[in-house]
DNA sequence: TTGTAAGCGTTATCAC
DNA sequence: GTGATAACGCTTACAA
């Protein structure tokens, strides 16, 4: 049996359906568009069962180019193998599927140009909303996006002169008590692990609260801070191995500004043989599956990371349905988890 | 600023292009067409610069109702929170964005209501490949969807009379050599761990290589088979202590059937402050970021997860333009790696 | 090399 | 309640 349809018997449009029922297309049309108190009781059915005899499937494409909606949403992520970026978009397409929208997932992997060709994609597709967690160099497409049809939400990364719907959590606060807790244990030295902040708001913010309060206590690690790139190989271990050579003998501790660097930096500390929490404490952002069953568990910083899924597509939604109020920035809290992984 | 477009000017059509080229519409839809050997290279210029000044994007909608193609493929998978989902979803991603496709993604959670749902939606999309990871219980509906454009690739899970491409892995030769390898340790007792297999082709193979090997070797196990579901709470954990208490002294271990179940097993397991691999040893299909970082390592199996989600975009393109040759079983490898996990 | 015109499957505006 | 008919933005014969 050969997979192609040999009978391309082309598809069955609402022609069909008004023939077989015995109607116009108009009011086929009226019933799909579920105006049901301009239909007969009578005329309804036949139309039912005519869709049902023919298994009849409303173009959307055609649809979309008469009136409105695409019934498409965008999901334009930085980094899908990142379990933070999953249970966002988890939760996005539970709430996306409830509305009939379904969800283009577009992974950027960090790379700007690749950003824009997935924003000229979709624009194509004329989606009808858009979630971004964005590299925050195509400012002005998003902007022309904006301006067309398409609303537009920010997740996890603020960009405010925008004026776009943003959805992020409140990252000072936990990093602040994270580092408050390392001071209180003594900590000589403290790093903080990122990867390149480059203008990221979350990764900025991260290490502005990490600064603050090693100023504030006129603590030696002020710049002790280390930008990693984790597609380079070897980087991580190198800049981990200066710091390392350089807190000899001192207490010391790694902030790291989320789970993917954790875990490298947990990898990395094993294959050295360096014992956590003795030799180097660790506590980082992003409390994943994996975070409890290590040994010694790992402190964490949890995002609400479905929350911050659901909330972005309900403000999608919000506006497609025709909110116009000014932009939200919505903040949710993220939770520090102490475990054995800091003293 | 309002977010909404206040001056909700109508989108620029290849009709303004034309206009301000000085051309006619058929000449800049050639240019789109890239048929630029009917074309003069003054025109294409004009056109070229007519769709700058006017930030033109063609509609996707637009031409895939008078042409054909949507430009869009779906990808339904069972459970989206499994990182071996993503890995796939992340390989076929990357080619999609390069042909020009677009993603959509589904996440039926093993639901196969939402899966029949999710593939009417898909249909009205009109999409023109289908990637699924599928429940078996929409066989039918799947067919219909083959029978008119789209065309279909199953991965991971084989269901041969639909005749379809398939993508997967052998899943007897490493599961028997899992198992062989714990024999050959003098394991007393050996479970299967498992989801519900409920006719799902993977986990119906893992199982009877399993119980091949035991029935070979006239093993005690042949029938510790435990069916866990993941999300009722304790299920896990009943059939877990069920295991343990049925096999008190011995030297035993547990073949978990995918990553996301070992996750579990080794989760209760610390509760239960058991040793790995003194108490309870594991091996476990999957090979996961925090396979190598927990203590003891986990033995697993890992399979090619990017290669899967590769070779089944590439399949779908290859139909998409026009192979009709009879369907393709490709079964790639997956490989035992032995860690401390087991002795 | 370019243009005219028909049509893709819908929805919306009229009229009956 | 229902039905012609004209868009929507594009592609594709067929002409020129």
């Amino acid at each position: 049996m050969s997979q192609k349809q040999q009978d391309n018997k082309k598809q069955i449009t609402i022609n069909d359906v008004a023939k077989e029922a015995g109607v116009s297309k108009t009011t086929v049309s009226r019933y799909l568009g579920k105006q049901y108190d301009s239909l007969a009781e009578d005329t309804r059915k036949k139309i039912e069962e005519a869709i049902k005899i023919l298994d009849y499937k409303p173009n959307r494409m055609a649809s979309g180019l008469k009136g409105g909606r695409s019934y498409l949403i965008g999901m334009v992520v930085a980094d899908i193998t990142n379990p933070f970026t999953v249970s966002i978009l988890h939760a996005a397409e539970i709430l996306c599927r409830s509305k009939g929208y379904s969800l283009m997932v577009c992974n950027t992997n960090n790379d700007p140009k690749v950003e824009r060709e997935y924003i000229f994609m979709l624009q194509s597709h004329r989606i009808d909303g858009l979630i971004i967690n964005t590299t925050g160099k195509n400012n002005q497409f998003l902007l022309d996006m904006a301006k067309q049809r398409t609303s537009v939400v920010l997740v996890d990364r603020k960009i405010p002169e925008l004026g776009f719907d943003t959805i992020g959590i409140d990252n000072m606060t936990p990093t602040m008590e994270a580092v408050q807790f390392l001071l209180k244990q003594d900590y000589e030295r403290i790093a903080f692990f990122s990867e390149p902040v480059d203008g990221i708001s979350t990764r900025h913010e991260r290490l502005t609260a990490f600064q603050s309060v090693l100023k504030a206590h006129d603590h030696p690690s002020q710049n002790d801070i280390y930008e990693v790139s984790l597609n380079k190989a070897d980087d991580l271990k190198k800049q981990l191995e200066c710091f390392l050579n350089d807190t000899r003998n001192a207490k010391r501790a790694i902030f790291s500004a989320n789970g993917v660097v954790s875990l490298n930096l947990i990898k990395e500390s094993k294959a050295r043989g360096l014992k956590i929490p003795e030799d180097l404490s660790i506590i980082g952002f992003d409390d994943l599956d994996w975070s409890e069953i290590i040994t010694p568990p790992l402190t964490t910083i949890a995002q609400p990371t479905e929350d911050i899924g659901r909330t972005a597509i309900e403000r999608v939604f919000e506006r497609i349905e025709g909110d116009t109020s000014p932009p939200k920035e919505i903040l949710l809290s993220a939770r520090l988890k102490l475990r054995g992984s800091t003293h």
